[in-house]
DNA sequence: CAGTGAGCGAGCTTCCGCTTGACTT
């Protein structure tokens, strides 16, 4: 046993410090916190100086029992977690419940991953320091409070289950909110009028700084040029340097993975995940732009060795981000002799954005010189401008440059670079002048990544929760990437080529978006109802002016429980009113009535956005309202009264088709074509009142042949299908995903067989147990859990399950347990049966 | 939940941050 014990969050970083110390030190890692307020429950002892009550987590009972037996073999114990607000209370948690205090116990830090810097923190401990930590529990207790005060109110006034937090809600309001912009933006059109000019042989591009409103003003416009001689006016040429940016955070590189590699958030961090556990490129979850010293000098190695000293520039970068911590160091190669590292191309094309951003960020400007020429007309007044830059020194261009969210740039009239030669003066001629009618953009909804930035922006969130906030505020169902179609509509353009002017109208698609968030009907209705109520927690300078007071704490000039109880008595009023008073919210709108005076109107229901025609009446001899979903892609703020009656047309017989009825309605999964016991979904776009009898059968039979099956395995058809997870194929009511191995269109036999064979020895290989007489069996499940599975009941067990020694009664008895908590829809009444068919 | 849109109402849901995990349709 060893002497030293090191604690550290990580454990890809507990092996490389491991090795920077040597014998006589062991290293271990906490995987992160190791102690919270328990999940259910308040667990804040509000009366009493709002005293967390803190438990050991459930998935971290082993990692304690492990940490608790090396403390006892060891002498000293070294808490080396990150040197934030949130790795000081996870040392203070450590040293409570490894019981610390009758041990010699030391705290380190460093905020980077080097031999130097590891060996001089265990020069230089200290004590846990307790402000920290006071400030880390006010963030927690906060952020519990707002919680689990909120939700409640909402699952109240609203609908079960819904959410609200710090986080999360106001990341809804910024979707919201961005959503209303781009509903409410009066987008205009004018002429916009790009020429070509041609000097000695060489076409120079360039626009006009005036648009214009009417088609007539723009011919009248064009006329005047088809008179005119061109000359150039005026040549002006200017110096230009360009900078490089600093190495990646956690947000940035979401944003250049996005925008360069068309990575989801979440994937890129995964990515990053398994490049940092091979070690090569330092922590993925940072807000530090930070280089070390030694990594600031194998840079400046490499690119005097890769470029020559003329591309070196060594620099230190400050960050200006709100509330950064800079725990760690910026995200950066852990060696930039390795120009190539990872071990897929997925992972391949990280690294290289990585390793280009880190070592660009120590080279050298780039020099440019632009050049701006303005070209008159004779019968005109506005002036035509040609741009053109030249490089004359690449500097950090050689080898990366930023990439930008597309905004509202129609201007790519810019030449290449390189003039020819000209003076003032100098006659030209027109190759062809066009005037194009332009709507003006509303603003872009948000990417993932675009979301992450803002977020920064705002101090909201922190680099280990901007990928999971996203993936919450889908869960939930406040905001999907689902795509929204495009729209058509005319433009009008004008031609002027040969002295002769031409006039045509085109069409183009906008409106449209895909893979963009925007806001579901309860994710509105949900942001509305609290903006209206709690403003100052969806406030979105909330959490900023909070960090303040953290801050404050963190230096011992506030007292944690103090602040807490500022924040929380008003607040606590609020919730208490707002249950009291507060009117329930359904997002409800009228949008006319019938001939008989019923309301015609869209709310939210039990099941999601709806429409309905007349009210629910105390008399039970008054006609039933008639319900119907809405459509995927309409809502609630923007569906017509003629949408709305169109709804009510479905669902709708076709007349029939070999003995079976066609009939086309509208379910949970979108319109679709009902046909003997077949589902047939209707593609995006089309609508389903245009659906018609031939266009039905078209469907059914491109279905019925794409789920023909491809192969019969014991007796069994094996069907083959694209879903969520890629391609897979389907026996026996088993997926089997089809990795990238396969030729997934043309699947041999042999292929097939392999695939199924394999699939079913995994199936056998994670049973446990299995009671066939009882139909229940006990099988490995995720995160190293077990499920009990009997029938369509499945329980989830913990990792600490001893799952093979579980006996056939402790696992009736669980089942048996757990049923009352299964809410089943009751046994369909015979007196609420319904006419099987509609027709009589 | 791919025909729904109440029900007697019990008992449930929910936060943010720090880690890794390696399944799912």
């Amino acid at each position: 046993m060893s002497k030293n014990l090191v604690i550290v969050e990580s454990p890809a970083k507990a092996k490389t410090i491991e090795g920077y110390l040597g014998q006589g030190f062991t290293v271990k890692s906490s995987f992160g916190h190791v102690r919270d307020i328990p999940r259910k429950g308040m667990g804040i002892d509000i009366e009493n100086d709002f005293t967390p009550k803190y438990e050991v987590s459930e998935d971290k009972k082993k990692v304690v029992a492990e940490l608790k037996k090396l403390t006892k073999a060891a002498e000293t114990v070294w808490l080396a977690t990150d040197e934030d607000r949130e790795g000081e209370a996870i040392s203070w948690h450590l040293y409570e419940t490894l019981g610390l205090e009758k041990k010699e116990t030391k705290r380190i830090t460093f905020n980077e991953i080097t031999k130097t810097a590891v060996q001089n923190a265990i020069e230089n401990p200290r004590k846990i320091n307790i402000d920290l930590v006071n400030a880390q529990q006010a963030r927690r207790v906060l952020d519990r409070l707002v919680g689990f005060e909120l939700s409640p109110v909402l699952w109240k006034k609203i609908k079960p289950s819904l959410s609200a937090g710090r986080v999360q809600s106001v990341t809804v309001r910024l979707i919201v909110e961005r959503e209303r912009e781009i509903r409410d933006f009066n987008s205009t059109a004018s002429f916009k009028v790009k020429a070509e000019f041609v000097l000695n042989g060489t076409v120079i591009k360039s626009d006009l700084g005036k648009s214009f409103k009417t088609e007539e003003e723009t011919l009248n416009f064009l006329n005047q040029c088809a008179a005119s001689d061109f000359e150039i006016n005026n040549i002006e040429k200017k110096p230009a340097k360009k900078s490089p940016a600093p190495p990646f955070t956690t947000s940035t590189l979401q944003q250049e993975a996005s925008r360069k590699l068309g990575y989801s958030v979440s994937r890129t961090m995964s990515v990053a995940q398994k490049l940092y556990e091979a070690g090569r490129i330092t922590y993925m979850r940072t807000d530090s732009i930070n280089l070390s010293q030694t990594a600031r000098n194998g840079a400046e190695a490499e690119i005097k060795k890769a470029y020559g000293n003329e591309f070196s520039h060594p620099r230190v970068f400050k960050t200006k981000t709100k509330g950064a911590q800079e725990a760690h160091e910026a995200i950066r190669p852990t060696s930039f002799a390795v120009h190539s590292a990872g071990n897929d191309s997925s992972e391949n094309r990280l690294y290289d954005l990585i390793w280009k951003r880190a070592i660009a960020s120590q080279m050298s400007e780039a020099k440019l010189e632009k050049t701006t020429v303005k070209i008159a007309g004779s019968r005109i007044q506005e002036l035509f401008t040609a741009r053109g830059e030249i490089i004359l020194f690449e500097g950090f261009l050689k080898v990366y440059l930023e990439g930008k969210d597309d905004e509202n740039d129609d201007v790519d009239s810019d030449n290449e670079g390189i003039f020819p030669p000209m003076k003032k003066g100098d006659a030209l001629s027109v190759k062809m002048i066009e005037a194009t009618e332009r709507y003006t953009r509303p603003p872009a909804r948000f990417t993932e990544a675009s979301l992450v930035k803002k977020l920064e922006e705002l101090g909201i969130g922190r680099p280990s929760t901007y990928a999971p906030t996203i993936t919450t505020v889908q869960k939930r169902g406040y905001v999907t990437k689902d795509e929204i179609d495009y729209k058509i509509r005319n433009y009008g353009q004008l031609t002027l080529k040969n002295g002769e002017i031409k006039t045509k109208q085109l069409t183009e698609n906008y409106g449209g978006d895909k893979n963009k968030l925007h806001p579901t009907d309860i994710g509105t209705v949900v942001n509305d109802f609290l903006v209206e109520n709690f403003e100052g927690v969806l406030d979105y300078n909330f959490t900023a002016s909070v960090e303040k007071e953290f801050d404050d704490i963190a230096e011992g000039l506030m007292n944690w429980t103090e602040m807490i109880k500022k924040f929380y008595n008003p607040f606590h009023t609020k919730v208490e009113n707002t249950l009291e008073h507060g009117e329930r919210q359904s997002g409800e709108r009228v949008l006319g009535e019938t001939e008989k005076g019923e309301d015609i109107l869209v709310r939210i229901g039990r099941y999601g956005p709806m429409a309905q025609i007349g009210r629910t009446s105390e008399d039970e001899n008054d006609p039933k309202p008639r319900f119907s979903s809405l459509m995927k892609n309409q809502s609630l703020e923007t569906i017509t009264l003629e949408e709305v009656m169109d709804l009510f047309k479905l669902p709708k017989d076709l007349g029939s088709h070999e003995g079976h009825e066609v009939i086309v309605s509208n379910g949970r999964f979108g319109p679709y074509i009902k046909y003997d016991e077949m589902f047939v979904s209707i593609p995006r776009g089309e609508e389903p009142l245009d659906v018609d009898l031939p266009r039905a059968i078209e469907l059914i039979k491109a279905k019925q042949e794409a789920d023909a099956p491809i192969y019969e395995y014991e007796g069994l058809p094996v069907q083959k299908g694209s879903g969520r997870f890629g391609p897979f194929i389907k026996w026996n009511d088993m997926f089997i995903n089809v990795n990238k191995k396969y030729d997934h269109d043309n699947l041999s036999d042999e292929d097939i067989v392999e695939l199924i064979e394999v699939k079913k020895q995994k199936e056998i290989d994670k049973v446990i147990h299995n009671w066939e007489e009882e139909g229940i069996r006990v099988e490995k499940a995720r995160w190293g859990r077990f499920n009990v599975i009997k029938g369509k009941t499945k329980i989830e067990l913990p990792k600490t399950t001893k799952a093979e020694k579980l006996t056939l009664e402790e696992v009736k008895a669980m089942i048996e347990k757990a049923k009352p908590a299964k809410k089943k829809p009751a046994k369909k009444k015979p007196a609420t049966k319904k006419k099987t068919t509609k027709k009589k």
